[in-house]
This record gives C-alpha cells, sequence and structure tokens, in this order.
DNA sequence: AGCGTAGGCCAACAACTGTTGACAGTCCAG
DNA sequence: CTGGACTGTCAACAGTTGTTGGCCTACGCT
C-alpha cells in the first residue's frame, strides 16, 4: 500500500519487504507510474506491457522481472491507501455534502481509480477491487448514519451508483455538459443526493 | 435500425437496402446476436470474432464479409433504435418516476445497452454513441420540464449519471447490494432524484 | 437440366501480444 | 582487486488476433 499522495521516489516497494533501498527502485516507480497512466487512458487489454515500458523508457522484460506478470503489475498498480476519512466529527446533516466533496478531491487528485473503472468493466478482478474500496469506504458511514443498520449494505450501493455514474459522465465517457459542470455546482445537486440514500427513511415502493 | 424487441427472424438488414430477403438474412441475424452477447459480456477488446463466429457457429470469415471489420460489426450490433418515449401526456410531477421505471425496463430487455456501456468505457466509438443515445432521449424531456432551457443539458447529464451509475454498479460490475434491490425499490429511491435534477430550482453553489 | 451466383469453409497471412532466456555492464562487499 | 549479485538490453518464442483469398457446394432462375 503506498499513499494517496503521488509518490515521493523513496515509496512502495521497500516497506513491502523492510530491506534497505534498491538501486532499482526509481525504475520501479517509473513502471508504476507509467502503468497507472495506462491503464486509466486504455483500460486493461489496450494498456500494454510495451506500451507502458516504452512510457518508462525500458524494456518490457524489465516490466516482468520485477511485477511477474501483466495482472500483478495491474494490483501493484491499483494497490494504493485512498482513505476516505468521513471523519466521526461531521454532523449527520452534513454527511452528504462533506462525502461528495471529499470523493471529488480524491478523484481529481488520483488517474487511480479512473483506471480502476476502466478496468473493472472488463476485469472482474478489477470489479471485485472496486467494489472492495466501496464497501470498505462507505460502509462505516452508512452504519453510523442511516436509520437502520440493516439498510446500510443498500443505501451504501445506491450512493454507490451515484457517485460512481458521476465519475463515469465526467471523466470516463466525458459527456461534455457533466465535464462542463462547476465541481461545486456537481457538490450542490449531488450532496442532497447522498444525504437522502443515507439519511432518509426508507421510500414505498414506488408510490 | 431494428426495433427493441429481440429480432423477429424477417429483421433488420432487409430493410437497410430494399430488396428482397436473402437466404443469408438467417445467418446475419444469428451472427448479430452472438456478438450482441459477447460484446455485453466481455467487451469490445476480450469478444474476438472468432468467438462471435464460434457462437453463431459459422466461420470467422462470414463475420468479416457480412460486416466488413470488427468495427463494422459493433456498428451494426448497437444500431437498434431504443425509442424511450416519456410522452407528452406524462404529468410533470411524475416524470421522474416514470423515466425510472422506464429506463429499468428497456436496460433489462436489452443486453445491447451493456454492451455499450462495456464498450463506451475503452472505445470512443462506443462512447460517443452512447453520448448520443442519451442526448436524444433526455434532452427533450429536460428541455420540456426544467424551468430554464439553458440549464437543460446539465440536468440531462445529472440524470445521465445517476441512471448510468445504477447500470453500472448493478449489471455491469454487479455489486451484491445494487443486485439485490428489488425492481420496485430502485425506482422509488431513484425517482425523487431524477424528479429533482429536472424539475428543481438550481441549488447555490455548495451551501 | 444447366448454369450463374451467393453461401459457406479452409488455410494462411502479417501483426501484435505476453513472456522467456541468454548476454553484457555496473555496483558493492569481501 | 575480485567475485557475485543486481540492473538493464536484445532477440526470440509461442499463441492469438483481425483479415484475406481461393475453393467447393448448393440453391434458384431460365
Amino acid at each position: 500500500m503506498i499513499e494517496t499522495d503521488t509518490d515521493s521516489d523513496t515509496t512502495a516497494a521497500e516497506r513491502a519487504r523492510d530491506t534497505a533501498p534498491r538501486r532499482s527502485d526509481a525504475t520501479r516507480a517509473t513502471i508504476l507510474a507509467a502503468a497507472r497512466e495506462r491503464f486509466a487512458a486504455d483500460g486493461y487489454e489496450r494498456a500494454t506491457i510495451r506500451a507502458i515500458a516504452r512510457d518508462a523508457r525500458i524494456d518490457p522484460s524489465m516490466v516482468m522481472r520485477y511485477y511477474g506478470n501483466k495482472e500483478g503489475l495491474f494490483a501493484a498498480a491499483i494497490d494504493i491507501d485512498l482513505r476516505l476519512p468521513v471523519p466521526d466529527t461531521v454532523p449527520r446533516e452534513d454527511v452528504g455534502r462533506v462525502f461528495v466533496e471529499h470523493f471529488l478531491d480524491v478523484w481529481e487528485r488520483n488517474e487511480v481509480l479512473t483506471a480502476l473503472l476502466r478496468v473493472g468493466v472488463t476485469n472482474a478482478a478489477g470489479a471485485e477491487r472496486m467494489q472492495g474500496i466501496f464497501k470498505q469506504q462507505l460502509m462505516p458511514v452508512a452504519l453510523r448514519v442511516c436509520p437502520d443498520p440493516e439498510q446500510a449494505p443498500a443505501r451504501a450501493a445506491l450512493v454507490s451508483s451515484q457517485m460512481l455514474g458521476m465519475a463515469l459522465t465526467r471523466y470516463v465517457l466525458r459527456f461534455p455538459p457533466a465535464v462542463d459542470l462547476h465541481r461545486d455546482e456537481i457538490a450542490a445537486w449531488l450532496a442532497p443526493t447522498v444525504q437522502r440514500y443515507l439519511t432518509a427513511a426508507h421510500p414505498g415502493r414506488s408510490d
């Protein structure tokens, strides 16, 4: 796991095994950065190891040596800690706004989420990872603020649908009106939705 | 353009050119059906012509002869008329519910939308087509019911984000809580959201 | 019946993919 | 200084992909 802030050179690998930093750690980081970019831009299949290696200005065989195979490279590329805080101190009636704003923050600072979304759509491992992230980040919040704990998973799913949908139309499909929307505008529109999904009473079936 | 209802044998091709039905029309339809299934299940790159041909129990070269190349096949596979009606007769305050229900209908009856979503995420042509569909289906409704016509594109984008997000989590990523939700429950939760995106006053920037 | 033509299959192609192994330079510990 | 481990390069592999052209068959019109 590495931090959200994009890599401070001596990151990542040396913490996994607790040995001293290796000479190749810089190369490793370069590969990972190139891989994230390619996966985010092209998805799993079209992000070829050769293209990633070319971006990183090294030989494709290095990628194999350091990450085993393509799946290993992808796993390493998305192995980051997203640390959604949404601390307990947020008043219940603001949880929607805080959550939406934080989500937009993370998404715009980090291309890993775009990569994950692009890959998850055609790759089962990516889909599971994405589900894991959202469950892990959303469930605690839902459990804390929603009226009936039993409904927490459903409410988390509803929030996910709205958040991922915005990410999809804005950052992946790039629908012009969604791209043109100002960050604050998005927050203003989505916050009440998320707030309702998390805290409102369960609506009757249709009406 | 063929109709939404899955093919009545004498469909499609013969209407494009107005000649008499050919002996090969059945094969053409079989190929198209197999292609839709594969594209929906695997996305563009992993849906190989060979696999599609195997599903249709014909030779890969036939696919090429009838559809030119893979892009042509994909274009033919997604060339359907989705005919979202949402007629003018719907009272303004019900437009959200009607729209959500209709959307779920179309989505569950038709694997083409799943194919389009899977492909659009990594393929520019697919993304454009999807955008075209949503603009064409959503803009008229937005123009009719939203307070300020100038905001119609933004509101349509917001609705798209919620609808596509639900489709993504439920039909593509298959988040278990999203899959388990009952159709009526989804409609009950999403309808007010869509209603608000379409008809409510523009909210202030954050608050 | 005979024949043109459309439907279908087979084999092959070039390009590209992930992946591997052998080889050369370079650093550091002894 | 010398050995061994590490970093990096090159060339090649086996498999798969989209795509092509030639060939045989069988229908349907005259």
